[in-house]
RNA sequence: GGUCUCAUAGUUCAAUGGAUAGAACGGAAGUUUCCUAAACUUUAAAUAUAGGUUCGAUUCCUAUUGAGACCA
């Protein structure tokens, strides 16, 4: 897999380098040359600029010397509007017509956004969403969701055949003592409604008075009634198995909410206990074969010569772990889908589980082994230290999204009452709420924590999803109130503000923020460039007035330059799962 | 104890080894006879410490300090 050279405004400047190299009798490969291009800090100093530093060592000169002699090689022209070198830089201008036909054109006729970008991208699973039954999903899984769901979106636009998975955790003590709590604690009646919630609040109750009885006289009592519950669960036979299969569905709503208010979809739901006692079948297989060994009573395998430690795989009493069921998972996955590479989307406290779990895998003998990749993620906690539904200190999700959902109404939209309809106002602060918190999820860098705090984030200015569907809805507004009034031919020539040719350079990064937000897993690299879009938009919006416009053909120009950010805007939000309002 | 991650304005975040370290919030000061003020403009404010590699380091390496996570 390798990124292609899909930016055809840079593709062209560099090939009017390396034509300017060559006349200088200098032989670059144009591959480098295009690398090497890329942005003034400054936008008074140029479009796109060209380091010599390489070119410096290669012919044992001074870089601003060089920059200063090839500077000379350009001709200003239909591409080239002016070519500077400023030390060790040359800085490019660009011509608007050029820009407009390379970018602006293919933004309106949809070209851009079809481009292939990478070539033989692996077919790839990504499994995103493990969150467990019997527990109350919080904003924690917020972030994994939101996180799985635009490199869902990011890798298909990029072109890859991409799977997306799903891994509950169905089994497991978590369960018991949910059950456990239910069945002989438990005094209020099952709710009509929020079942998934109320299920989540049992098992927080539940290990709750279990650690509080530990050490009294009901200890014993209480570890009887959990094991016969596991029991029950393992055999699928019993009262508690039909408890098991009942309240599971209500989790699996609660799930579903959730999954359906993001918008997200999951080819295949892999469920904790579908690979549970098969995992422990290959665990013993492995045993017998001599791979796995025994240490302490338990089964697993040595992996300190990997600086890994020893991992267990089988307890003393016979059953499996995490790392157990996770091994036999990582075969299904290739073996279901014939996939080529397969990625988890789980928080980095899992670092050393999966580093295990892959070592393992490859001493087996799994050639699918190095095809395995674990994008680490930091977690979401609170201003006062780590959220666990253990505790019961959680941020639920639904709540999240109800009160983001009321704020957005009471802050922004009640001022339309009477003017709108009910439904469109509901409709907007949905479409509203899940660009605030989607956006708010996504854009820090996935390895850094986000520190949760309900008042900062229903504050919704700035840097923020609702910024961006903001700008998008007033281009819409603005593009309806002048359908009427624009008659002239457009022409991207006119263009000739520099923050409107700004504009267009920017418009023509996309894929390129895309495909980088693609590969490196960080699809914040795209909310910062949207940001930025935006931003310049909002600048270009305030200082040139679009409808006053005198002439003519600029003004039509204009609108037209304003479409092609709204497009870019939409198509860019919708890579990250975040909807656009027609107003706002 | 071992392994790993992180450290940037008051706060929350940016910055393919490259030009004067960008934003947002908060602070100060402005812009509505004008296309949606959820906007825009101006302003003060930061690379933990000490070395090293490099023409050039917020970025790479080493040590120190501080924060966090994982493993037993």
């Amino acid at each position: 897999m390798n990124i292609l050279n899909h930016n055809k405004v840079k593709l062209q400047l560099a090939e009017l380098i390396e034509t300017a190299f060559k006349s200088s009798g200098i032989e670059e490969p144009l591959q480098d040359i295009y690398n090497a291009i890329g942005f003034p800090p400054d936008s008074n100093l140029g479009h796109y600029t060209f380091p010599c530093f390489n070119l410096a060592k290669k012919m044992k000169t001074a870089p601003n010397k060089i920059a200063e002699q090839i500077a000379k090689a350009f001709t200003a022209g239909d591409i080239l509007a002016t070519v500077e070198s400023v030390g060790p830089y040359i800085n490019f201008r660009l011509n608007s017509g050029f820009l407009g036909k390379m970018v602006c054109e293919e933004i309106e006729n949809g070209a851009l956004f079809t481009r292939k970008l990478v070539n033989e991208p692996p077919k790839t699973m990504i499994e995103y969403s493990q969150p467990n039954t019997h527990k109350e999903l919080h904003v924690g899984h917020m972030r994994n969701l939101c996180l799985g769901d635009a490199l869902i979106k990011l890798h298909r636009y990029c072109g890859y055949d991409i799977i997306s998975a799903t891994f509950p955790g169905d089994v497991g003590t978590h369960v018991a003592k949910c059950l456990w709590y239910l069945k002989y604690h438990n005094m209020q009646p099952i709710p009509e409604t929020n079942k998934g919630a109320w299920l989540g609040t049992m098992y927080s109750k539940g290990h709750l008075l279990l650690e509080k009885e530990i050490g009294t006289e009901k200890e014993a009592e209480n570890k009887k009634q959990l094991s016969e519950i596991l029991t029950h669960l393992e055999n699928q036979q019993g009262e508690f198995y039909d408890l098991w299969k009942q309240t599971k569905e209500w989790s699996v709503e609660l799930m579903n909410e959730v999954y359906n208010w993001a918008g997200v979809h999951f080819d295949r739901w892999y469920w904790e206990s579908d690979v549970d006692v098969p995992s422990v079948e290959l665990a013993k297989q492995y045993y017998e074969k001599g791979l796995f060994v025994e240490s302490q009573g338990t089964i697993g395998v040595d992996l300190t010569e990997y600086n890994l430690g020893f991992c267990m795989l089988l307890k003393t009493d016979g059953h499996g772990l995490y790392a157990t069921k996770d091994i036999e998972l990582a075969r299904r996955k290739f073996d279901d889908f014939k996939i080529e590479k397969s990625v988890y989307v789980v928080d980095k406290r899992q670092a050393h589980h999966f580093a295990q779990v892959f070592k393992v895998l490859e001493l087996m003998g799994y050639e699918n082994a190095k095809k395995c990749y674990h994008l680490q993620y930091d977690y979401v906690e609170l201003p006062d230290g780590a959220m666990s539904s253990r505790k019961g200190n959680i941020v639920p999700i639904m709540s999240l999204i109800d009160q983001m959902h009321n704020s957005v109404k009471k802050d922004y939209l009640n001022k339309y009452l009477g003017d709108w309809g009910q439904e469109e106002i509901d409709s907007t602060a949905d479409i509203i709420s899940k660009g605030a918190i989607k956006y708010g999820m996504i854009k820090i860098d996935p390895s850094r924590k986000i520190v949760f705090d309900m008042k900062e984030w229903l504050k919704i200015d700035g840097d923020s999803g609702p910024y961006l569907q903001y700008t998008y809805a007033r281009i819409n507004s603005l593009v309806r109130k002048l359908a009427d009034e624009v008659t002239a031919k457009s022409d991207w020539s006119v263009l000739n503000e520099d923050i409107e040719k700004q504009l267009m350079v920017k418009l023509g990064e996309f894929n390129n923020q895309v495909v980088q937000s693609c590969i490196e897993y960080k699809p914040n690299v795209l909310c910062t460039y949207l940001y930025e879009l935006s931003k310049l938009f909002n600048n270009f919006y305030n200082v040139l007035n679009i409808r006053r416009t005198e002439d003519e053909v600029v003004k039509s120009s204009r609108v037209e330059l304003t479409k092609c950010v709204a497009i870019t805007l939409k198509k860019g939000l919708e890579l990250l799962g975040i909807p656009v309002p027609a107003r706002m």
